[in-house]
DNA sequence: ACGTTATGGTAACGCTTGTTACGAACCAGG
DNA sequence: CCTGGTTCGTAACAAGCGTTACCATAACGT
């Protein structure tokens, strides 16, 4: 009996103050004092649940990982064609709605930590290339025929396209708007012949 | 007679210290105190020359749309036909060299530092425009019987890949190389039409 | 019930930051 | 030569940062 009251409760909650102080104030903004205070505690209680800054940005990292890993998981599996499942995947990696570009907010800010923290950056990498692995093989369940060299670097430019829409619309959401940005990935997506472009009317 | 020493000269000189420090420190290290160390003066110096660190900032911000600025117009100058014009200037927008991505770094820093102050977000947005305009240019020059929105759709499209690929690059460089890079762009340039992919051999 | 231990708040530390007040050095005009 | 204004360096300021030591308190085991 490691606790008595829920740390692992404390600690979610924590990372989600942490992304909404970094939504919000950017990454400037993301001190430890203003983590706290959207908490509603105090700066010792949160270097008590996490030994550092380091430590409290990693867990964030992490969670932010899993939920749009969780969210990829769901829309894939709801997909009835592989071709929909990519393009669902894809389209949910950017940032349509407006509530995903908040999190594109975040995933941005991340980002431009992790050029200046090495285990970030770390983290980063790691959870980029899972997402192109993921990619690249429903890219090849929609052309089986593709030798494995095609399905890699079209993943690749296929994630591209979706982190670009996703910094794009975190800074500019008039220009790149939800429809652009659907059109932008249908676009790339029909390189892949008709049948990846087969997606539901809405 | 509003000075007595060449105070054009210190702006310039700033700038390049200024460039310098972000290309080795990143934007976190673009301190005053750093600013002026490199360019082997003081603090009051610098405060002397730029109003604030704001001043500054916007400052190094026009900097970096310059330089791509200014490489953009040498290799849409330099290029023969439109469709190699289009593709020298997205390859250039990423960062396809080393020397290129630490200007992607910058860039990624600059994007985050926007994301929480607007006059930073109005300069990005407006630099981002206008490149959107220039690959809109060249998008309809190649393919002079499209319509309007298709154009600005596909130029759109192609602005979010290089981002996406400068971005991707900056963190992890060794997914996205640059042969990935114009790999990728080169596949979403197929679009176009095969005089698109026109283009030198090297 | 009591003592132990975890748990969280308080307040301070050392450090760096942007900013500013002030003094010295310089160049012009008379 | 001296005088006045401009330019830059010096040094200090207040504020904010991450971090730490210390203290109150509440919950558990016995």
């Amino acid at each position: 009996m490691a606790s008595r009251r829920d740390r692992v409760d404390q600690r979610q909650r924590l990372s989600a103050a942490t992304w909404s102080v970094l939504a919000e104030r950017g990454l400037p903004g993301l001190t430890l004092r203003a983590v706290a205070e959207r908490a509603g505690c105090t700066t010792g209680m949160v270097l008590h649940t996490f030994a550092d800054k380091q430590a409290l940005l990693v867990h964030a990292r992490e969670l932010l990982h899993q939920r749009t890993g969780q969210r990829a998981d769901i829309v894939q599996a709801a997909a009835d064609t592989p071709g929909a499942a990519l393009r669902a995947v894809l389209l949910q990696a950017a940032a349509p709605t407006a509530e995903r570009q908040e999190e594109a907010r975040v995933w941005v800010g991340f980002l431009a930590a992790a050029l200046a923290d090495p285990v970030l950056a770390e983290l980063h990498r790691g959870y980029n290339r899972r997402f192109v692995d993921r990619v690249r093989g429903l890219v090849a369940a929609v052309r089986p025929d593709w030798p494995a060299a095609d399905c890699s670097s079209t993943a690749t430019g296929l994630v591209a396209l979706a982190e670009g829409l996703n910094t794009l619309t975190a800074i500019d959401p008039a220009t790149y708007s939800g429809a652009a940005q659907r059109v932008a990935l249908d676009a790339a997506l029909a390189r892949l012949g008709p049948a990846a472009a087969d997606h539901p009317s809405g």
